[in-house]
DNA sequence: GATGAATGAGATTTCATTCAT
DNA sequence: CATGAATGAAATCTCATTCAT
């Protein structure tokens, strides 16, 4: 089932060969994307590593930025798809547990290619410019509100658009910021555990945002 | 009191003129910067919009990496300076009323040149790569950490570094992402509202995850 | 009776399915040159149109300059072909009636197809350097000279082959300008009547150039 | 006096050296246009020829085509300003004489240069397609508009525009393909005088197309 | 110091042509 | 014969940077 044409794509490889090629471009987009940067990759070095001719490459894809919006797209793809297919078995599961297995899955995620996730999160805005792309957080944004939506009465935000924004947003920058800055974090399970207090604590019924003096005898943090 | 050379300056400009033909430079590289774009701001270009030749603005950058960093690094140094300003009569207040001021104040900063704030934040990682620049997230660090620190034994979180790492990178994120693909929220009250209660909740010592009774008969809303 | 191959053919279709293949080349090659021009237009692009691969475009011609020229060389032969045929009833004809009806007929040519004459006749020079493609300027010179042979006694030009020249060169030019430049002129009745006119003009006997007064009491016409 | 800028223009030249530069480059366009022809032309290779860097180039015309247009539309200028200039001293002179007097200048100026007036020439439909260009041609028409208006009543043709079409159209492509297709022609005095009868018998006011005795004999020659 | 003309490496992209399937 | 994926030389053009004036 070749692929429809798009801005991020010329031609859809229609045999074998071709699909083997296209995915060779791609392939070697993220290695070479991931040694040099973007700017300094160049479509002859990105075809020379693919081990195929730049006319190969423009041949699929239409140019620089398609190429490297290509691979965005497919590696946003499946990181919600990931994500969509990590929430099914969560369904029935109680909030507190499924939120920590979430963070625990994105940062999982992040962790996999730390440096290709770096250089290709510092590309979507690019992207985002060129009027592409938004189609991935969208759908991230609704599945995590479909998730939500079912349990929303029983919890604290009014807004269910806004506490989804918030959510995804916090989680998402929190990961992401600790790869680049505080990759110890990552290994550290409390990292996890704070996040999910974080976020758990937006969500329930109780006013959160008082400021309560402690009692003498209120000790206890349970999270 | 002349800056001291560093790699995104090239000599300390001295006298009065050369001082004002380097701020002309530095507020030239800001509006190119929002017009165009990184990619599509040349040095020549730049130069033109300051009214002077390229051979000037070589005079005082060593190069266009260091001329941005050098805005880059202005730009960071008045945001944290402020931050540090706004902090200054929020000393003796209650946690959650400063909290609620420096949401206010952080998205005030990101409203007032929303584009330029966008293009800058998007530059960051490049400039971090080559090693510059991290004083200020390290001193913005400082700033919130000192602020929290003697408040923090009635708080519920454990490790201060951590926390503070989480509240800057939440609220930061929450604020800068807003900017982009929500800007309404920035004129909604709520919305800080709600960052505010997120941050709240998570320094409270109440237990946040724990199921609470809602009713009498113990309908448990399960997290 | 299959053409012989020859510096624009490759192989010379031996089938009636090859003979359609190579006339779809060449009908989608027209098309193409009008709608891009000769540099936008490319073997790809055309082998598209005529709905064939590229593989069987170069199995037909040589090369895309080939290609080119055989349209160029179908094009002019059938011109010339034409003006023949239109020549035949016109033998027995006076010169007059004989020269209004063939310069209606370049005309008529002219404007069929006008994109199309446009674009070969801009390539006629860069196919003739390559040496191609005089057979169909000569067989014309022959022809006109042919006709023009029987009459040229009583005509006033002396050098029949300069005065061909001059005939063919000029009605070809003022036709093909007309259709770039005045294509308003070609709708225009007393515009073959003024190309007749100048042609009649030079080939009578009457001394026509002469600025000398022809007897005493001539009206002298200054020219 | 710098020239203002224009499609084929990019950066007008201030200073001495940069003038110099420009006029290198043009020279060096028309050297390489005469040796390779236009596809062949690089722009490399003309700044090569010019001694210059590519850089230069594009300093000051702002493509290929760019370049090539100004020096088409330099050599246009040139020439339609010599045909200006020729024709005043012809101002008072019978009709016959200036004609004669302009033909043998076109003459004179095609043979100048034939392969850089050839290659100019076959360019001129590309260029015009971009709307550049027809201001030449124009005012060409609109000089020799001017030099037979004032004795147009004493001619034949009714319609001064297309009389003065028709004769700028004639005599330049005769000179034009002579240099091509005949240049023993351009030698030849007699060919001067074939294209002045033609375009004098096209003026006169007799009667063209009317069957003349040519002697006492009455052999009629039908035309 | 200031100027801006000059540089030229190098990036992107095209397209005529080949040849394995 | 037909196909169309693959090739890769080469073309156009940009822009950070230098340096003579």
């Amino acid at each position: 089932m070749p692929r429809r044409p798009s801005p991020s794509r010329r031609r859809a490889p229609r045999q074998e060969r071709s699909q083997a090629t296209c995915d060779a471009i791609l392939t070697a987009t993220a290695r070479v994307l991931v040694k040099d940067g973007y700017e300094a990759a160049s479509t002859n070095r990105i075809a020379q590593e693919a081990g195929v001719s730049v006319g190969s490459l423009y041949q699929y894809f239409p140019s620089k930025e398609g190429l490297v919006t290509a691979l965005l797209e497919q590696h946003r793809a499946r990181a919600v798809a990931d994500f969509e297919a990590g929430l099914v078995p969560l369904a029935g599961q109680p909030l507190a547990v499924a939120m920590r297995a979430l963070i625990r899955q994105v940062i999982a995620v992040k962790r996999e290619n730390p440096r290709l996730n770096q250089v290709l999160h510092e590309l979507m805005p690019r992207m985002r410019e060129r009027g592409l792309l938004d189609v991935y957080s969208q759908r991230l944004f609704r599945v995590v509100r479909a998730f939500l939506a079912p349990r929303f009465q029983d919890l604290r935000p009014q807004n269910l658009d806004m506490a989804v924004f918030i959510l995804v947003t916090t989680v998402e920058a929190l990961c992401h910021t600790a790869v680049t800055e505080r990759p110890d974090y990552l290994e550290d399970e409390s990292f996890v555990e704070e996040i999910a207090t974080l976020a758990l604590g937006y969500l329930r019924p109780e006013p959160a945002a008082v400021p309560v003096r402690r009692t003498a005898r209120e000790r206890t943090v349970r999270m």
